[in-house]
DNA sequence: AAGGTCTCTGGAAACGTTTCCAGTCACACC
DNA sequence: GGTGTGACTGGAAACGTTTCCAGAGACCTT
């Protein structure tokens, strides 16, 4: 059934030399004569041969494979990294292993260890809690070279992220400036991303520093289809919120159709403010204003962290350069409507922005 | 430096026995005494022993691994395909090496090979010429399970697939039925896809069929940034079509936002219909008319195919029903502007279009 | 002509598994 | 007490590489 695909052994037979020649030809490396040297080739070429890469690996105890890890696919932020990374590796010889955790510590756990066990030469990964990874742990203890991405530093692991609390508190300022009091901050998956987290956490406390009410917490836990009436639903219920900070532009989105559904006009009604700077957010109208982010750079940058440190010379770049976000106006973002304007009273209270 | 992962060999020394019995406990095969089995587990827990998935590979002559060849990822109807592929992969216990091609067949033809001298136990690819691509040849000839995703069928090859022909001709059906006679298909890197050459072949033989005017071929060759620019740029060139099918939502999407910046209205001056159906194009407004298809189903279908090749026992599962798109209205398409249905006297002139 | 150098070559070990096979041991049966 | 029957065990081969090392010539030097 499989025909079993040609080894360094069948091309030293038809040549009519030993493996280590072929070997030592193939690769270049050592010395070979003009005659030896055209044999192998013709061999070689006759039976298309390839090396077998783990035969290969086994000996070198080096696979030219990277591991990655991301939450999802679906969110165009990780589409980016990975393809960066992805990009970046390869140009280094590298192949990426793509595992996707679905948000799920037990599948994050699993692919991290599967990845470990195919002795991947380094991994980066952005997890769903950095704090208590089983899977980060694992990777510390065997000391695999590594990055983390869009993740907080943690156990000393370099990473490529945003500073969420900056991010977060640039947005309060943003809604302060146009007068907004009473906003609220909307999650997918609240429990299942630290970033979501940390930018609430950032979030609130900018708020409460900017003389704000403190952020509502809009939660809302997957279940597929129907986000849009989950959206519909919670949108209305908070009727007296003027701004919504959203935790990733996709979600952004997401609301700013609910919102239309539902008749409100954005920004006249509704404010709006996204996290990410997905392309679509420059294509629908009005355009979203959001914390533009550089997933590609992350991605990059974290592929080639991990890879100075596997060669070991080169001096691991350096992760975190001060901002890694800017603000990104656009139209969903205006001053509150009039009615809703009277709780003014505690606008000039504002005052520390870090 | 690198800090040497305990091998089977260890735990067999810690554990006082030999390999033979460690690789019988740990993989429940064989017969193990009660006391050896614990000293064994206690062994190699002790040690964190995970096997080295090289060796075993090398010696069992399967990977329990899939490649997976796609365009890019940028587009989120790969982004879908490979989650899910990704999915249904780790379902049945086999991991994904993910390879992006760019649109460059040089690519395109390394990854394969790359992908072969890793030696997978199957492959599932999008191609981007599947008539003339020199990796798809190497797969053929050393016979690897493989399954093509939205490519057409070559060489005997299974393909999970639109039929793109089908899918063009249902769009200058919606075009006529509204009124339209002038209109335009927009492709971006066409000599890049054969996806979007047949679909442009199927559009202008199904206009030609409708009695509407030849469409007329809006190409552009990215340069990145300018997108927006070059697609307005084509617009105001083509001021007198009054219908634009675009190649791909992502490109429709674009070639809306052009349109709006140059004050053009949607759909009272130009209608839109895009391919694919992304969850974008239910966010904009007005929504985007599209050609809808099943990227996740396509990418698990394949996966299942090459895997039920890969076992051999299960038939492999039917790749292509009938129907495998729908054409989804949306707000985008309208009738055409009643100023510019005058040049109807030309309507029955028209004929060959190669 | 003996010794030295230099280039080319192939055998063999090693990488970490799985699995075949033969060996050991305890036990029950005649 | 011998013998057969099991259950259990470990040595060794094999998977496909790379690389060390020693051997074989060819050629030059004295």
């Amino acid at each position: 059934m499989k025909p079993r695909l040609p080894t360094i052994k069948d091309v030293a037979d038809r040549a009519g030399c030993g493996i280590a020649t072929v070997s030592r030809v193939l690769n270049q490396k050592g010395p070979a004569s003009a005659d030896t040297r055209e044999k192998v080739l013709a061999a070689a070429n006759d039976l298309g041969f390839e090396f077998n890469a783990l035969g290969r690996s086994l000996q070198s105890s080096s696979t030219k494979t990277i591991g990655c890890v991301v939450p999802s696919l679906a969110n165009p932020v990780f589409a980016d990294v990975v393809q960066a990374a992805q990009q970046e590796a390869n140009a280094a010889g590298y192949q990426l292993i793509l595992a996707c955790s679905e948000y799920d510590d037990e599948l994050e756990t699993s692919a991290i260890r599967t990845l470990l066990a195919k002795r991947v030469d380094g991994l980066i990964a952005t997890v769903n809690s950095a704090e208590n990874s089983l899977g980060l742990g694992l990777l510390r203890s065997n000391g695999l070279p590594c990055s983390l991405v869009y993740n907080r530093k943690v156990m000393g692991l370099p990473t490529w992220a945003v500073d969420n609390g900056a991010a977060a508190a640039r947005v309060a300022q943003a809604f302060a400036c146009e007068g907004h009091r009473n906003t609220g901050f909307l999650a997918l998956r609240f429990n299942r991303s630290d970033r979501s987290r940390e930018r609430h956490q950032g979030y609130a406390k900018a708020c409460r520093d900017s003389g704000m009410a403190p952020p509502v917490l809009l939660e809302i836990e997957e279940q597929d289809g129907n986000l849009l009436e989950l959206l519909g639903a919670l949108l209305s219920e908070h009727r007296f919120l003027t701004g919504i900070f959203a935790s990733n532009d996709f979600l952004a989105l997401a609301a700013m159709k609910a919102a239309r559904d539902l008749g409100l006009r954005i920004p006249d009604d509704l404010s709006l403010i996204g996290f990410d700077g997905i392309s679509t957010g420059l294509i629908v109208d009005p355009n979203l204003a959001t914390i533009e982010t550089d997933p590609r750079a992350m991605g990059r940058g974290a592929v080639q962290t991990v890879l100075a440190e596997i060669s070991g010379d080169e001096k691991p770049a350096q992760p975190d350069p001060a901002q890694t976000f800017r603000f990104r106006p656009g139209g969903t973002l205006g001053p509150p409507p009039a009615g809703r304007m009277d709780d003014r009273e505690a606008a000039t209270s504002l005052s520390s922005t870090a």
